[in-house]
DNA sequence: ATTATTGGTTCAAATAATGAACCGGTGGAA
DNA sequence: TTCCACCGGTTCATTATTTGAACCAATAAT
């Protein structure tokens, strides 16, 4: 691995609940030498990308980054496209909606409302890292993007969330494939207790899976009736979003999207 | 310069105007080796940096650096709160106001609003990379930051934009010091022709300029009383903004700004 | 006063970056 | 069609940078 991409790395620790770490937190966090590190750190700080708390010494994100996300925004409109649908959603079902964007290590939020007046809420934090096998945002995103990416994910350690976690690589590649046939990612308890999700993916100009639509719901207030309401608001929603993007749905995809729309 | 650097300067090269580079613009843009570019560029593609445009080959900014910004504005939500204090100019003067943070070579502009009716307008970029020593933000920043940054800006080539844009290393040393007694800064026509500005610096914890408040005017509009009343609302927003953020105005800037309200 | 922990630095050894030359595909122009 | 120019991308011996164990200085804890 290239020492671009090793230094590029140290990004990803950064959180919205951990939004400064300090050089010997780092060093634990990541078993890199002190020297190296602080050697990759100063380089970062050098480009704008990191800055320094002066009283902790800590480093957090710079100002670089948000220059880089306008332009990125300016380039691609993602977050504003993607806002506009996932609000949508939120007004009509009353649930916690989200889109995500694949990262290194899982899916990242990059937008998200809470279209509900319910007690039990579900507790969500944008920016979060979604790991790739425990969420349905994850599962739709691995079904429909390339096998390597799924290869690539499935040969490192998968980390249990709950008891329901799916840790097992022939479990999950056969839940891939039910996903495919159905269009649509589903889970249950899967990366929080009492948290079940549902997910589509949205599609690029290639017609690979380029982010995901997602609700996440009370399991006390799922059933199937619902269900079916929450699926079919998704794949619309995908469906106009992919316009929108310039993106392709895959023939197969539109073909199973149009008969879930029929029923 | 350590090769991370080095790979994080190509980033640089994207703005508004130019959202993606090929490989062989990189070249002619920056003048290092083919394979060292493809190499460095595709490290970072590897990390979510950059994506490439599948049928071009061109490379565009990748979804990585919109997570970052969500962190850091979450850490730090300098775009959020300045958004307020430039709306509110904005709605005042009725005419183009913006906020801009220092980069390497310039300031990029993180937010403006433009609340003129006016038949002649200013045009304006955001995140567009307005050089240090040819614009009133550029200006207000370098007097009241570190003496390093000064002494590195003025090291480079000052290019000239316009025929007014100060180049002499010396004669822009001597208006740094006048801002320093005026507390605010003021270019005429230095950037672009037609257009003049005036600037005030917003302060970090240590009392260093982070950051500026800024507002273009076309020269024709610009006269002696509404000079001064553009200059109270920058030095109010700004007293008010460093409150927000926790920031710190050193006390001569402080003593200076006072005075300027009272008259 | 002493120790542990922090961020930061040094320099020989180990490793990765470099760049001139090369490859293969694409899109005109002759 | 053939040719050539230009594009993105790859190779591999040479070269320069990265690496990390040991070290330093400052601060916080005991």
């Amino acid at each position: 691995m290239s020492t671009i991409e090793k230094a590029l790395m140290l990004l990803e620790h950064f959180s919205r609940e951990r939004p400064e770490i300090g050089l010997t937190e780092f060093k634990t966090r990541t078993s890199i030498d002190k020297g190296t590190l602080h050697r990759h750190l100063t380089a970062l700080k050098n480009s704008g990308f990191l800055e320094q708390n002066y009283l902790t010494r800590a480093y957090r994100l710079g100002p670089a980054v948000i220059r880089l996300a306008a332009v990125r925004e300016n380039t691609v409109p993602i977050v504003k496209t993607v806002k506009y649908y996932v609000d949508r959603i939120a007004d009509n079902i009353h649930e916690l909606v989200h889109a995500a964007l694949p990262q290194k290590n899982g899916m990242s939020a990059i937008y998200a409302k809470d279209g509900g007046y319910h007690g039990v809420r579900v507790n969500f934090d944008e920016a979060e890292i979604l790991p790739f096998h425990a969420t349905s945002s994850g599962l739709a995103l691995l079904a429909f993007n390339d096998d390597t990416l799924v290869a690539n994910v499935l040969s490192k350690k998968l980390f249990s969330f709950t008891d329901s976690t799916p840790t097992d690589v022939a479990d999950i590649k056969a839940n891939l494939e039910t996903i495919r046939t159905h269009g649509f990612a589903f889970t249950d308890q899967s990366y929080e207790d009492e948290v079940g999700s549902v997910a589509v993916p949205f599609f690029g100009v290639k017609g690979d899976a380029i982010g995901t639509l997602a609700i996440a719901i009370p399991v006390s207030r799922i059933n199937k009736s619902f269900h079916e309401t929450i699926i079919k608001q998704l794949i619309v929603a995908s469906t106009e979003l992919c316009r929108d993007l310039g993106g392709q749905i895959p023939t197969n995809v539109a073909t199973i999207w149009a008969a879930k729309l029929e029923v």
